[in-house]
DNA sequence: AATGAGTCCAACCGCCGCAGG
DNA sequence: GCCTGCGGCGGTTGGACTCAT
């Protein structure tokens, strides 16, 4: 038992729009505007279903419609949207002036899915492929290093898992997964995962929009627009992950490889720089002393970890893994070298990081 | 030139929420 | 509270087009 269909099928023209079509819905609505759809193609002297008219008018015959290709920033911004609320074409569409639900969404299906996938980012969760699979093995209680995360680390590991595990959270974490971009996660406090995939019954649903107001929604696209339109990183604000933790320890941040064996394992840190150091680029980044003299950057194909992340693939093929050879990963010459993210830690003790042209470089 | 594969995108489909009776 | 109609939405389809062989 189904509603039966808005019109009757068997007596109304389908397929393309011909030129004479196009012209009486024109002529329609400059008459007599949009609304009443249903009435629109009796009214018009069509044989097409309301609704049929309904779709031309918004999706190719409206006066305000841009028909040329989308930009990079248009692009840019659909990917961000897309990641912070997902498949919600008509709210993305609604930050794009001119273009429709259905330019979104086709767009995003032909052209920036494959992207990303060539990119090595799964375009549903809008992580690197290898995590997901890291992950994926993980949950089958793979052995894993009691203490292979520092605490902060660990704090970093929690907002990413809750953000991407959990539906997204638009006052906590923000992912502007853009070149030399900021993400910033807002909001130490972290709610459990269970709360959003839980009704108010206790019982378990698949839709995570549950947990989402639209004020919510709002936000978090507003959050995103300002980021992907942000050219000054500095206006972000950085983030505060560990709250009373206003000392550094460069200890906090090794971790140590728990699938390697141990003799392979491998010694790995984060990439920092202070925030007077440098704009953000990649190139301009430079290992701390402590970490050098230390000497763990002394060998060749060292693996570089992205924040909040560890190695579940003995050292290769995730995000923020250079695979260009020793100290490529901070970005001095090799084309290979990219994706990662740098984290920065200013005076306070306060941390931000940045995607690393995570969206114009090769994963691999 | 013919043909098959791949790409793109306009249009369709079915479901949903909302408003009005 | 229920029913109905409408508009909106996201997923999918099918045909036109492009490109490689």
């Amino acid at each position: 038992m189904g509603r039966p269909p808005c019109c009757d099928k068997s007596n109304v023209k389908r397929g393309l729009w011909t030129e004479e079509e196009d012209a009486k819905i024109l002529a329609y609505v400059s008459k007599h505007g949009t609304g009443n759809w249903t009435s629109v193609p009796k009214k018009a002297g069509l044989k097409r279903c309301g609704k049929s008219c309904r779709l031309r008018w918004t999706n190719y015959l409206r006066p305000d419609l841009k028909h040329e290709s989308f930009t990079p920033q248009e692009e840019e911004l659909i990917i961000n949207l897309h990641q912070a609320i997902g498949s919600r074409w008509s709210l993305i569409a609604a930050q794009l002036p001119g273009r429709t639900d259905n330019d979104v969404k086709n767009y995003w299906n032909t052209k920036l899915r494959k992207k990303l996938y060539e990119m090595g980012i799964d375009p549903v969760t809008h992580k690197p492929f290898s995590q997901i699979l890291a992950d994926y093995g993980n949950i089958g209680g793979l052995p894993r290093a009691g203490n292979r995360i520092g605490s902060l680390n660990r704090d970093l590991r929690n907002a990413f898992m809750s953000k991407s595990e959990s539906a997204p959270l638009p006052q906590e974490a923000i992912l502007n997964a853009s070149s030399h971009s900021i993400m910033t996660i807002r909001t130490p406090k972290m709610e459990p995962i269970q709360d959003c995939h839980t009704n108010n019954n206790g019982s378990s649903s698949n839709n995570n929009n549950h947990c989402w107001d639209l004020l919510a929604e709002l936000q978090a696209i507003k959050l995103v627009t300002e980021a992907s339109n942000s050219t000054n990183q500095e206006t972000i604000p950085p983030l505060f992950f560990s709250e009373g933790s206003s000392t550094f320890s460069w200890s906090e941040f090794l971790v140590e490889d728990a699938v390697l064996p141990s003799e392979q394992q491998t010694q790995c840190y984060l990439d920092f720089q202070g925030l007077s150091s440098s704009t953000g680029s990649s190139s301009q980044i430079e290992m701390h002393d402590d970490i050098t003299q230390n000497g763990l950057n002394s060998e060749a194909n060292k693996t570089f970890y992205d924040v909040g992340e560890t190695d579940y693939g003995g050292g290769q093929g995730f995000a923020g893994i250079d695979k260009g050879g020793a100290n490529n990963a901070f970005g001095a010459s090799s084309s290979s070298d990219n994706s990662f993210i740098d984290a920065i830690l200013d005076q306070d003790g306060e941390m931000s990081w940045e995607f690393v042209d995570i969206l114009s470089e090769p994963f691999y």
